[in-house]
DNA sequence: TTATTATTTTAGATAAGACTAAAAATTAAT
DNA sequence: ATTAATTTTTAGTCTTATCTAAAATAATAA
């Protein structure tokens, strides 16, 4: 078994690996774990001893089979704690992630099945991401940034990129949420605002939000 | 807020004082926590730092009015986690206890209240132990043990004084359950075992058992 | 009451996980 | 190809929570 610390930084490393090729930085852990380098490469070490990752001193670190595996696992873990606390608990999607930080580490295989039947097998967390199955397996949405949609387009509202509490009460306070449908009406070079068309209002939004946004696209639109 | 340990120390020393006027001993704490008194002493001073316990060298500890509030909260968490298990998740009462023990750590006032509602706000958990309510204050039931009661006396089976795997598994095996109505046919005085009947059954018991098993009486038996 | 035993505390060590400051290696710039 | 800047590692310190061994205190017995 592992200790709070070796699941957080392996969690970590798991996330930042997931779409490049090359091993993940020292710093780059550090910069998202809010701690400092040295506190990174000690911890590396004592995860290469226990063969969650492979670490060549200055090359940064690659997480191995059994290490993706395990980290997929406390994603599932957390992810699956998400729903529960929205769909059982009445929280709203800016208030899980805290709770399902603590959630995600603990350990007993009955009780994350028996959740996962008690919520019906979901497939996606309540930010859109996807749960990955028993064996660490997930099968991503095919979805894009409504920032790269052209005008006439249109599709629907399925994840965001950021799921902080401010970026999520926004999208409440504007009525956007999972499941919307959303047309692009029009996009304004001078700012890269994007002029959308959702559940029969229209609304001007910022190329930040845009960025934020993931979409599902409907075919033939 | 409280570390891991202190919670479990504060804990141990709230159920060891509750039924007695007097200190905690730094060793009924080492044994009941399977540590050495020398660690004791230490946690302790740290406990008395932050007002949890008030503690006199030599002389035990004492929980404060704070610690009690603490500790019973740490309580109300564990106790409805196993009426979570139990009751959503499918879980027997004898594999409770240790998920209950990590989940009980968990801190959100908004979790725990939500969980109270969920279950429909459960006086008692599945071996029969009240249930704190948000301000600490609880009401035990009256009971007494199966060995108190004499010959003709009934009452209906409401709590286990050991909460071991292998006490809880016996008495499923045996079909005694809470909630039974369990009436005292018999005493013998060779061994102290009795002889009662239940659910149309007749039964006879260790002595052991019957020192196990809390039954509330019914009036007029 | 004094001696013996049991309990409790202190002193000193260890391990995990964090930090700062300094050294070493890599990468980027001239 | 050197030099300069950046990144990463090492060395040493700190805190929390443990432990063992020894000293201090309290309880019990002679
Ligand atoms: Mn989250
Ligand atoms: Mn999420
Ligand atoms: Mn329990
Ligand atoms: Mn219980």
């Amino acid at each position: 078994m592992f200790t709070l610390s070796e699941e957080n930084y392996l969690k970590t490393i798991y996330h930042l690996g997931l779409n490049s090729e090359i091993g993940v930085s020292t710093n780059e852990i550090a910069k998202k774990m809010q701690t400092k380098a040295s506190s990174v490469t000690d911890m590396i070490k004592k995860l290469s001893d226990k063969n969650l990752v492979v670490y060549k001193k200055y090359k940064g670190v690659r997480i191995t089979d059994f290490g993706r595996n395990t980290a997929a696992n406390i994603v599932r873990k957390h992810r699956l704690w998400e729903v529960f606390l929205v769909e059982k608990l009445n929280f709203s999607w800016d208030e899980v992630h805290e709770v399902a930080e603590q959630l995600e580490h603990i350990k007993s295989p009955k009780l994350i099945n028996e959740l996962d039947a008690l919520l019906g097998f979901p497939k996606q967390d309540p930010h859109g991401d996807p749960i990955p199955d028993k064996e660490g397996n997930y099968y991503p949405l095919e979805k894009k940034l409504l920032a790269t949609l052209g005008i006439g387009e249109k599709g629907i509202c399925v994840g965001v990129n950021d799921s902080s509490s401010s970026f999520l009460q926004f999208l409440d306070k504007q009525k956007i949420a999972l499941g919307n449908e959303i047309k692009v009406l029009g996009k304004e070079p001078f700012d890269d605002s994007i002029q959308i068309q959702i559940a029969n209002r229209e609304l001007s939004i910022s190329n930040k939000i845009a960025n934020n946004l993931y979409i599902k696209i409907l075919q033939g639109s």
